[in-house]
DNA sequence: ATCTATTCATAAAG
DNA sequence: TCTTTATGAATAGAT
């Protein structure tokens, strides 16, 4: 850059630090940015900084989004990408169009992987797996109980938007049939007829304004 | 950068599309390396080529570990992002129904306090730790993560629980008072009071059985 | 893939 | 943090 050529280590300097950390923190997510645009790719960045901070860019969608679609891509992709800290690889394409013997025998591979794990589970087969193969294993069971747990917390979540809707509807329904009783009250002209109604609609009143505390 | 100033849009030749992707994808991975060496942080960056393919970085540890940190991070919803072609935004909170979110910001600064204490314990006693060591570590690190978890799948079963119980009382109340207007209709001997009740009864109650057959 | 003219990003200083 | 500026990096277009 400018004024001497950086050096590809850690900045001793905490204040250096600090500077040059936001400055190509921008420039990261600027730079991630046009390759989005640019090239029309979805792209996620998460940024951990060292003090524990996140920061965050997805180009389409929400970060959420752009994992799942990771999760889903690395299930059929598995062993491809390793990434980790230093390189970047593709992974394999999801399409099933192209090369479906392709994708068939992965999944072939796949099986054999999982029903070996299977019988490592259960104590048949132990000593048997390989480490490439246990680490296969790891990221199958890793991504499975995040599916299981990601799709659990969207059946609950659809839930209890359901039940607030319900809600919803059911409190202007009884308001409506309160408004309706109050008017049938106000139209009658015998007086003790009036005290009759609010005799009945007090206790129900009551018991919606406990309800609606919650 | 070169020979003209590029265009913020899509390159709509495919050649120059996909040349321009494979340099910038290189140029956006090594730029974030950097920005991991140099400044101490841990970078994960995702990117979904249009094709399908799909190409990531983990600075450190996996892509599934970085992701189970951002949950773990958006959970406790401090979220300095920003985002560009849309946002970010880092906080999710889903579930808040005050008896709930009392429980939920409780659960956010026990996380924060324990966050805290961890960034101690890496600052403090790195590299200064045995293999046996940091395997207790990762254990508890899984404990933790595994009661985050069912915390907040116990938040949101209760709250699901609270809606049924609101939901059940409101209908019972609803029909309450369905019957007081029917009683009401019944008692009074005019014929067209008795039209008019039953009309304004008719709707709520279709609306009821829709609504009821969840 | 390699080359080169340009624009871009940014380290250091204010 | 923002601006300025000198200079190293990235890269568009061509080969």
């Amino acid at each position: 850059m400018a004024r001497g050529k950086v050096q590809m280590k850690k900045i001793e300097n905490p204040v250096h630090r600090q500077v040059t950390f936001c400055k190509r923190r921008a420039g990261l997510l600027k730079k991630a940015k046009e390759l989005s645009v640019l090239c029309d790719a979805d792209i996620g960045v998460l940024i951990f900084s060292a003090h524990g901070k996140v920061y965050e860019l997805a180009t389409k969608g929400t970060m959420q989004g752009l994992i799942d679609r990771y999760m889903n891509s690395s299930l059929s992709g598995q062993g491809a990408a390793q990434s980790s800290s230093s390189d970047h690889v593709a992974s394999q394409q999801r399409a099933p169009s192209s090369d479906a013997k392709d994708e068939i025998n992965l999944l072939k591979q796949e099986i054999e992987v999982l029903q070996k794990g299977l019988r490592y589970m259960f104590g048949a087969g132990a000593g048997a797996m390989s480490l490439d193969e246990l680490d296969v294993l790891e990221k199958h069971l890793e991504i499975w109980i995040y599916h299981i747990r990601s799709t659990k917390m969207d059946i609950m979540f659809q839930e209890i938007q359901l039940l607030r809707n319900k809600e919803g509807i059911l409190k202007a329904a009884n308001k409506y049939l309160q408004d309706k009783i109050e008017e049938n009250a106000a139209a009658t002209n015998f007086p003790p007829m009036t005290t009759n109604y609010t005799n009945y609609t007090y206790p129900l009143t009551a018991i919606q304004n406990e309800l609606f505390q919650y």
